[in-house]
Parts: C-alpha cells; sequence; structure tokens
DNA sequence: CAATAACGCTACGATGTGTAGCGATACTAA
DNA sequence: TTAGTATCGCTACACATCGTAGCGTTATTG
C-alpha cells in the first residue's frame, strides 16, 4: 500500500502498474492479486489510510461542519490522496463496486457524523461535500493544480450551503 | 465523430475502443488516426458536436449566467455529453493536452461571454463553472445517476455565488 | 488520363490487467 | 524434530488496448 501510494503521487494512477508497484515493494504480482481483487480495490485501501481519521471534537454543529470540511480540503490538497482519488472517481465512473466503496470509504467518514450526531440534513450534506470534493478534483482536472486559494473559495461555498452566507 | 458519441453513451468511455468506433462507423481504424492524433482529440470533437451552442440572447448579467448555467446543467444531465465528459476530464488528469482542449472547447464557451462580454468576475465564473461541471460529475461518479433535483441544486449554489444568495 | 491524395487491410510493437500452475519457502502444531 | 499447511515467487499465459508501418487499391483532381 506504501508503494502504491509513492507511485500514484508521482507518476499518477493510470500511469502505475500493478507490476511497477510489485517491483516497488520487494513482491510478486500475483502476491498482490492474492490479497486484492483488483487495482481499484488496492488504491481503496491506500487510500484510506491515506485519509485517517476525520475529525471528532467539535462543540456544534456549525465547528463539525466546518472542520470536515476543512479536513477534507486538505487531504484533497494533498498530492497522495489526490492521485489516488482522481484514479478511483474515474473508475468508479464505470464500476459499482468502486462506487459503493468510495461511498463508504470517502464520503461515509465525512458526512455520517454530520448527520447522525448533529442532525444535519442529509441532502445539504451531500451538496457540500459534492462541492467540495468535485469542485476541486474538476478544478485540479482543468488547471493541473489546486492551490489555497482554490480550497478556500470551495470551502466558503460549501459552508455557506449549510450556513447561510 | 457519431459512431463515438453512440458507443461512448452506450458503453462508457474506458469500455469503448477505436477499434469498436472504426467498426461501427465502417472505416478502417487506421483512418480513424489519420484525422485525429487520439482518442481523446477524437472524443473532444465529438463532445463539441454534442454540446452545441451556448444560449447568446440575454438582457442582463443576470440572465447571461442563468442561462448559462442552465445550459450546461441540461448538457450535463445528457447521456451522451457526459460519458465524453467523463471520459475527458479523467484524461485530463493526466494529460496537459487534453487540459487545455478541455479549457478552449468547454470551459471557454461558457465563461468567456459572462466575463467579457457581462463584465463578470474571472474567479467567481470559474467557480461556478466547476462547481456545477464539478459538482454533477462527481455526483454521477457517486451515485451512478444524477436526477433534475442534482442539477436544481447545484444550479442555485452556483447563481447564488455571483449574484449573493 | 496521368498524378496525387486518401483509404482499407494486415501485421505489428508496446503495455496493461488479471489468471494458471508449479516448485520453493516459511509457519504451525504435535 | 517433523509432518502438514498456507503462503509466496516465478514464468508463462490469455486477452485487450492504443497507436504505427507498410503496401496495394480506390477516388479525386487537374
Amino acid at each position: 500500500m506504501a508503494a502504491t501510494t509513492d507511485l500514484v503521487t508521482a507518476q499518477g494512477y493510470a500511469g502505475t502498474s500493478i507490476d511497477e508497484i510489485a517491483r516497488a515493494s520487494g513482491v510478486a504480482k500475483t502476491t498482490i492479486y492474492r490479497r486484492w481483487r483488483s487495482k481499484g480495490e488496492l488504491a481503496i485501501d491506500a487510500l484510506t489510510a491515506a485519509m485517517g481519521q476525520a475529525p471528532t471534537d467539535q462543540a456544534s454543529a456549525e465547528d463539525a461542519l466546518g472542520s470536515a470540511i476543512s479536513w477534507m480540503t486538505r487531504r484533497i490538497r494533498q498530492q497522495e490522496v489526490r492521485g489516488l482519488l482522481l484514479g478511483l472517481v474515474a473508475e468508479a465512473t464505470e464500476d459499482a463496486e468502486i462506487r459503493s466503496q468510495l461511498r463508504s470509504h470517502l464520503r461515509a467518514p465525512f458526512a455520517d457524523r454530520l448527520t447522525n450526531e448533529w442532525g444535519l440534513s442529509g441532502r445539504e450534506v451531500d451538496l457540500a461535500f459534492d462541492i467540495v470534493v468535485g469542485g476541486l478534483l474538476h478544478r485540479f482536472a482543468m488547471n493541473g493544480r489546486v492551490t489555497k486559494a482554490d480550497s478556500d473559495a470551495f470551502t466558503a461555498v460549501a459552508t455557506s450551503v449549510l450556513f447561510g452566507g
């Protein structure tokens, strides 16, 4: 998984082959396929590790949303996370299995606590999520980079979706 | 180009090969490569044709933005456009050439008139663009579909970015 | 009707995913 | 210690894809 993250960070998702990952991690390709069913599922696990834990110590719904958004934008500005995520979102487009794993490993950690513990509307939390993640990834796809100003702009929009700006 | 659009609509971008496009259009694969340098550039042209013309008859900046956004969301809800776009955005991620063509064939028709003729802020028009396009494509990637309610939600957010909501 | 441009076709080279089969190595339990 | 089991590494493969080379054939054009 570390080799996966490193190579995808350096070469992009599509530009990284399982052969390379096997070589870099000192393991046979067949061994990788004994543990993961596909490149996508390996990337899901690598992404989950790279994301780490969502923040939990908040005093209000506003705090919880703000810190969830800021956590997500920081992660997306991280090249390791972004590289894996871009590849996985592209694959999710034509693979329902990856789609479902992305929902439970990426969206759930962001959204579940906000809706279950803080009572925020599921529809609006999803909207904030898609604005931040979709917006930043799309901006990267169009411009080849994502700046702090970019992530601040999407953060402001997503926040005002739930707490009128 | 028609064969490209049809096949991508039915099978997705990654799931459609140049061989299939050649067969479906009754043309040799080599002929396709004599006109387009890659699958991506063929898809750019097919996308441009499928998008059609951006609307132009407006009376105010608000009108112009509103109709540009609504034009874009309608196009993205169209399966032909969405299929091509999803594949191209994925490719743009690791291909600066596609990235640049996407800016001039997709973003420019949406944004140029808004900034040049109606004096809207480039930064904010880009933000509206990325919210609508990025948001809707990402929602499709996560859910496997995009509803009218989805596009209405992103439309509302993007509009309020420029004309305070 | 000759010269030129475009096409169709077969055959490649390079790369990728994912699998089969087999011998060697490490681990586990009595 | 030793027998049995799970895991591993390796080669080879099946299959698909992009994009190109070369060559003979058909259109087009002047």
